[in-house]
DNA sequence: TATGAATGAGGCTTCATTCAT
DNA sequence: CATGAATGAAGCCTCATTCAT
């Protein structure tokens, strides 16, 4: 189901199985309670969500969610480690890095584009798993301290690294190269948000052709001339 | 109510009172109760918060609190109110009127970072308020209907209608007004957002400049040439 | 308007009046809040009525009910009063006494009728009143030890002597008057309840009609021979 | 269920288990908290009990309640389903068909006096319950929808074809065969009720004695003759 | 005396968590 | 390991009663 956007035309499938399929890690019933809770968490939020739900939703008795999570807290601690695990570290080696390995041989802007399609359908994906622990981390901050403490700061540099190597060249204008990341993660942030708020407003939009001229803007934006 | 002090002349800050203070329309003690949902709500979350916390907050019994909301809910509900009334509708109001009305006067340069100045200080001190009603509405979004369906489609057309003259008088590029007024205000949320989530990383920054930047790369890249 | 029945053909309007007019000791505020508070408790019964409801209905403010009631219990056994004072009082004095007055000029048959009748008609116009007491008193017999231990007594006593008068002269069988007095009064009031709690099944009936054959049935099963 | 010891020979005390034992069909504890519902609305009313006092009483803890019941008005229904299935099934299948089926053999005499012993004796036993339901009914009326649309009509039509064929072969005289079954319904009804409300006056009493002396006087009442 | 806002004890109900089977 | 009945702490909310005006 997830799956049948795979027919990206685009260079190569950049990760395509960040959707919740069973892990080697995990036992088959650990997943199916893992998924359950995204399901029931996105739905209801963290908050009024019961655990009698997710077991129901996860075809097993309640009891069982606690053999294999402590307690509900953990449960929804547990739904970070799919996300950083499938979601960051491959958003950090997979697809930066090949920003930077096909810098060469190919425009700033179709790699920029690549990476701006290739991001917002990630997310998309697995925009249930990400409204979830977003809005819980609103009130627990510590509950993302790792992707702040570890997968920020790389992204933030990697980025940077990026940017300043345009600045240096002479691509980009002499401006902070994290506050050119910050600005167009920004963006391509809130072009989703805005999607999933206002569908209304939005919803006829041809997505692929606005993010061209979104990464267009920044671009104009941020070359020099 | 609160926009009578709106007689400020200039760029000085525009509108300072959106806290809240006590208005006319409410008790004093609806107005106690109010500001400590929020301030409780803000902290832990709708749901994990306690009707005795917010009661103890605002130096209420908590019995007292029902006498002026039904339910906890519509405690929550209630804190729209306050968000729509003083919020939003000077957001429309004064400051986007005051765009269109100053354009002959002054440059889009100086506009813009003053639109953008005033709407960061505006969210940053309605902060808590937005987040708590944020974090909820990703759940229930008929909270945010009123928003959704009177604000904001004024709001977008106010500004789309701006981003139109100057395309039409040659200064902007030809991009559909809606997508650019929806890069600007990603922008914009985005640079609260990531200052919020990951003060760490950009605590130590200078804000005006910073915003003054990102307007900087928008409007070039968003300029013909 | 409870007296637009006082058309009784009958041969004197016994008791009239017995609806919650004000009385003389008592204050009109006083009265309104009792009939208030009958209305009520009847409706809901008296554990699920709220006083803030008998004060709307009563309309005065609800502090005002307990100036003149100390709490709401108070209220409750204040309505006992009126139904001892303007109910049972009449009952014996009036009625009953009147039977035994107007027992050498007239027939038995003519005299149990009309008090039968007039009863009745009593009770239906007290019912809500009856209802409430009847109720609470299920479960807190206390409320009504007035009734059991003055008037209960002095009606058996009476309604006896008047049957034991019957079986001295060889009207009656030799039975318990007691036992006879019993047996009438459940006949009358379980017409009552029976059309009270049935409705359906008996709506139609010619009600005095129906209470002369019961009469009848009770003076034939009494009668000797 | 309840039925399956009705191999009682002949007139000696017909149905006698009819308090609240467990049935097949519902779980022990299930049982254990009906009869403790019972118990204590019947001493204190509905609306005055305690979910926590009926939870002790049935020793199960308060929250166990709420899994069987999902509220408290739930188990004041619940207990109509024991009234209905253990009380008044066999009032109609019983006992009632049993008049007539012993007709023939048996004086009419007996046959009443067996019915009203029997039924007394029952609601005896059965008083605590029967009181919780009726006192609450007096305000639910929809309480008693089953028993007014089910139970009733049948058991008023078993008993009116009865007398009416007492009035067809000329045993009794010609009256509303429903206004006989009210009458002496409500003869044996006012019996208990008296019995119960007024202790003190009727305590002495032989009861079986009185109750053939009442049966009495309905067919003297009723008898041609 | 009348008011009605404020109180706060206590009720019903929920639900995460445990544990015997 | 799976189950789900039982638990009981704690939350939301009600409402009789008080008291300052």
């Amino acid at each position: 189901m997830a799956d049948t956007t795979n027919d990206q035309n685009q260079r190569d499938n950049i990760e395509t199985e960040f959707d919740l399929l069973p892990d080697s890690e995990l036992t088959e019933k650990h997943w199916k309670i893992l998924e359950a809770a995204v399901r029931v968490f996105s739905e209801k939020g963290f908050g009024a969500s019961r655990t009698s739900e997710v077991a129901k939703e996860a075809g097993v008795s309640e009891g069982t969610i606690f053999n294999y999570f402590k307690t509900k807290k953990d449960l929804l601690v547990g739904l970070l480690i799919p996300l950083v695990t499938r979601f960051f570290r491959p958003l950090i080696l997979s697809s930066l890095e090949r920003i930077l390995s096909t810098r060469k041989e190919r425009s700033i802007e179709e790699v920029l584009h690549d990476v701006t399609l290739d991001r917002v359908q990630l997310i998309q994906k697995n925009l249930p798993l990400i409204k979830t622990v977003a809005a819980e981390a609103a009130f627990h901050p510590e509950l993302i301290d790792p992707l702040r403490e570890q997968v920020a700061p790389k992204v933030i540099e990697t980025m940077s690294r990026y940017f300043q190597a345009e600045i240096d060249n002479g691509t980009f204008r002499d401006i902070d190269p994290k506050l050119l990341f910050r600005t167009f993660a920004s963006m391509v942030g809130g072009y989703i948000l805005t999607r999933n708020v206002l569908p209304a407003e939005y919803e006829d939009a041809d997505e692929e052709a606005e993010l061209k001229q979104m990464v267009d803007i920044f671009l104009n934006g941020v070359k020099k001339q």
